[in-house]
RNA sequence: GCGGCUAUAGUUCAGCGGCAGAACGCCUGACUGUGGCUCAGGAUGUCGUGGGUUCGAUCCCCACUAGCCGCCCCA
């Protein structure tokens, strides 16, 4: 039989590497309290309508990148339903926003997600076909600030904060607006008129581009195309007075809170739903992936999926990229979010008699917090001290004599210290940092 | 979906048309209760899978699968 693996794009997360996504997630999490937002758990598959009216039916994602089924009816009284694996998280969010009425509620619904979603693309490098984010969106009736530049500005500068404290150095965010839906629009169509003159001078992909997506034509990196690109209209100019004043404010406020960000007149998202700012935030040396994050506003989504008014702002971070990059930083920023958590100590039980015993031992002090490992009474003292000294600080030794005398044997593995603990003060004992390392 | 590169020990990789190699890691070493550094031994394996060429293929050819890089697109 042919062994199982992992089946394309997907992979296993081992230790310790799975520590440092633990942290990563941690810190996520007390960055996000602190600007009140609670945490929502939407389903991993949705009914396929969700993201087909919500991402967009024209988009890669929904055309081509979805993991989708036909969930058939088991009873008569069943319907068969399309059901797809989320490729994005911000659609569930509003569909449970919906939902639940949240917006009934008259309050700024605050809300952030950790969790795996799934596209069927090209594995490579940094992207799988099951991926994880970490993301927010704010959200909410009119009447309670969801539209108010007040709050892009407010998930920029968390963005920031939570980059800096996982110590992500030489990040960039870029910032743009694609205005109004109507504006976005209205620019494709001046997009669209200008390149039938000079796209037939670009590049093959931009010929193609300027019939299929003429947004996508001011991403091309072909250097020969660039002075074609910077003579084409800008969205800036398309936009309405109430989008240019909305962009204007969100810049106020970044700059106010010292926030550095860079205008890219060329940030054009490939979602449907984002109107007005849009953002990324970017990191050199991940090659052709080098968006770590990138989110925006969407004031239409709740209602093109039939829900209220429900204008909301939100990112998505790839948690695998985060990973890539923080790996890829000098030690120094990778050790101060993972360092290895080695065990207090290794107790050692001489002779299978001793085994109870070990249990009861490490039972008492893991009771007081310490991570104990316990070895196995067939060991050779030998052994157990070659294996205590790479994952624990310290070995304790319980033989005969220690379970007689209650009077255990610690060795200090840092000082080679050794040392005669009593039974009752053995867990102070193991606090108290190992020579110079602490706990 | 398209193009290029790659696939050998637990890991990182060398290698060659004729019995499979290194480093690190692992196991064992005066059989009595003491690790690290050193020393002496030892095991690593369907050479990604399936075909083909050949007296003989881990090596050459084809297909498949997977990974990496790029394109498309995107977080």
């Amino acid at each position: 039989m042919a062994t199982l693996k992992a089946v394309r794009g997907t992979r296993d997360l081992l230790p310790p590497e799975t520590e440092l996504w633990n942290r990563i997630e941690a810190i996520a999490r007390r960055v996000f309290a602190r600007y009140h937002f609670g945490e929502i758990r939407t389903p991993i598959f949705e009914d396929t309508g969700l993201f087909a009216r919500g991402v967009g039916e024209e988009t890669d994602i929904v055309s081509k990148e979805m993991y989708t089924w036909e969930d058939r009816a088991r009873a008569q009284s069943e319907k068969s339903q399309s059901l797809t694996l989320r490729p994005e998280n911000t659609a569930g969010v509003v569909r449970a926003y919906i939902e639940h009425k949240l917006g009934e509620t008259g309050q700024l619904q605050k809300l952030y997600y950790i969790g795996p979603q799934f596209r069927r693309e090209r594995p490579q490098k940094g992207r799988y076909r099951q991926f994880w984010q970490i993301g927010a969106e704010v959200i909410g009736p009119p009447s309670a600030g969801s539209e108010s530049p007040l709050r892009d500005a407010e998930v920029l500068e968390m963005l920031a904060t939570l980059l800096d404290e996982l110590h992500i150095e030489g990040w960039t965010l870029e910032l743009n607006s694609v205005g109004s839906s109507a504006d976005r629009e209205r620019y494709n169509n001046v997009l669209r008129t200008a390149l039938v003159e000079v796209a037939p001078k670009m590049c093959a992909d931009c010929q193609r581009r300027a019939v299929t997506n003429p947004l996508r034509v001011l991403d091309c990196k072909v250097h020969e195309d660039q002075p074609f690109i910077e003579a084409l209209p800008k969205i800036g100019d398309a936009l309405d007075q109430a989008s240019k004043d909305h962009f204007a404010a969100v810049t106020a406020a970044l700059d106010a809170a010292g926030v550095p960000y860079k205008l890219n007149p060329r940030l054009v998202r490939g979602l449907d739903y984002y109107t007005r700012t849009t953002f990324e935030f970017t990191h050199g040396g991940l090659g052709a992936q080098n968006a770590l994050l990138g989110g925006g506003r969407y004031d239409g989504l709740s209602e093109a999926i039939g829900g209220p008014k429900a204008p909301g702002i939100g990112f998505a971070i790839g948690l695998d990229r985060l990973v890539l990059t923080l790996q890829g930083q000098p030690k120094i920023a990778l050790d101060t979010i993972c360092v290895e958590t080695p065990c207090h100590a290794y107790i050692a039980p001489l002779g299978e008699g001793q085994n109870a015993a070990a249990l009861a031992l490490a039972r008492e002090l893991r009771k007081s917090d310490l991570r104990i490992e316990i070895g196995d009474g067939s060991f050779r003292l030998k052994k157990s001290f070659e294996i205590a000294n790479k994952l624990a600080w310290r070995i304790v030794i319980l033989g005969e004599d220690e379970a007689k005398s209650g009077i255990l044997t610690v060795k200090d593995f840092l000082s080679g210290v050794q040392a005669k603990v009593p039974r009752a003060e053995l867990s102070a004992y193991l606090q108290k940092p190992a020579d110079g390392v602490s706990t």
